[in-house]
DNA sequence: CGGATACCTGAATCACTATTCATGTTTTGT
DNA sequence: ACAAAACATGAATAGTGATTCAGGTATCCG
């Protein structure tokens, strides 16, 4: 039976078991990473392991409920400055591209996901689409954006935020110098697309432009 | 030591193998998979898998090189009659989801090849992309679409038509009738989005309206 | 028929690892 | 100091499933 730790010292030991899974399941993927090995990562014995979880599948999910809700806190944080909806995507993709290489693992493990736990999945993609089309309904509505369906907007970003940062961020891990991060010719196209995807179109005033 | 059939009835079973383990990857994912319940369903004996395959992960990579060309020559053929690069866009969207809805085993076995086979990953996007990107170079340089970076567009694109697949195709599977496509509207909304992005822009004409 | 070739069988082997639990050790409160 | 409480240990258990192999069976040919 598992428990939650009642001291500073349990927290610790769950802390650091969570952590050394975090890098397991992300070299390794759920199905090879081993339980021996995280514990030994993290310099506890098997059992202690089973002291704090109830198993290998509730670490897997709580790290992705943890990694989602780190990299939309990140996200969120990078657009609140952000003058209209299509600089909050800039700001947002450029968020997401360095959260992550700074977090490879989240990515491979939602990959992993579709049958290791579906519902920790749905639970990713679900909360992150949310609030993004919310935002795009809105700055739809107002105008800062083209009048375009918010839900496969927000469903298609999320798409090629995911796809390129595969291509350019967890394919190059050239284990050269520290962080690579994206390409900046990469993030520009990148962002050149979405643009021409969301903005307004042009006014078809024959005279006058509208505000 | 596997080896190549022989005869008619070896190629026979053979298929009758790979088709059983489409299946099997696809339900249950590639670890879960077990080789007896891939020769049951193929209704031959466990040994007769070994006869035709090195192991799991031999079948696993040809599963992946096989319906990649399947997708690709599906792909080919939907678009060949299409007039411009935007018509040819409409037709290959139309014809991958078609695709993604008959088999959407390969969506599976593909995010699973992230751990299982890292070569089978690549080789299935790398394909995809090559001919893609040649594409709307052309495309672009031609000024059937805007002058956009066909590399990034083509990765783009490809993020764009997988998680609008797994959203509308993969996580509708109601069970319901045959072959649950994607909702028309849905189409609509992503041929939309898509349109915007590589459409050319429109001529600055500071007098008149363009047609 | 005889025997060569290709195909097929499935119990036995082998390697692996998640989880348990009986037994220590450390910390805390008084 | 001393007893709970909390934390930690790791050998033993138990279940899994890929792969092998010693022996069949089907088919064809001269």
């Amino acid at each position: 039976m598992s428990s939650a730790p009642r001291t500073a010292r349990g927290r610790r030991t769950r802390e650091r078991i969570l952590e050394s899974a975090l890098k397991e399941f992300g070299k390794v993927g759920y199905h090879d990473a081993s339980i021996v090995r995280i514990t030994e990562g993290a310099g506890v014995a098997m059992g202690t392991f089973y002291l704090y979880f109830e198993g290998k599948l509730e670490v897997f999910n709580e790290l992705v409920e943890d990694l989602n809700r780190r990299m939309r806190h990140r996200m969120t944080q990078a657009i609140a400055e952000a003058p209209d909806r299509l600089a909050a995507e800039r700001a947002g993709f450029r968020a997401f591209f360095e959260f992550t290489t700074e977090y490879p693992q989240l990515y491979r493990i939602i990959r992993q996901a579709e049958f290791v736990s579906p519902d920790a999945m749905h639970l990713h993609y679900g909360r992150i689409v949310e609030g993004y089309r919310r935002a795009l309904a809105t700055a739809s509505h107002d105008g800062e954006i083209a009048p375009i369906d918010p839900e496969v907007a927000a469903w298609a970003l999320m798409g090629i935020g995911e796809i390129i940062g595969m291509r350019w961020i967890l394919w190059q891990e050239k284990g050269d110098d520290g962080a690579p991060p994206i390409p900046e010719d990469v993030f520009e196209h990148t962002m050149d697309f979405i643009t021409r995807a969301l903005r307004p179109d042009a006014p078809v005033a024959p005279v006058e432009t509208q505000e």
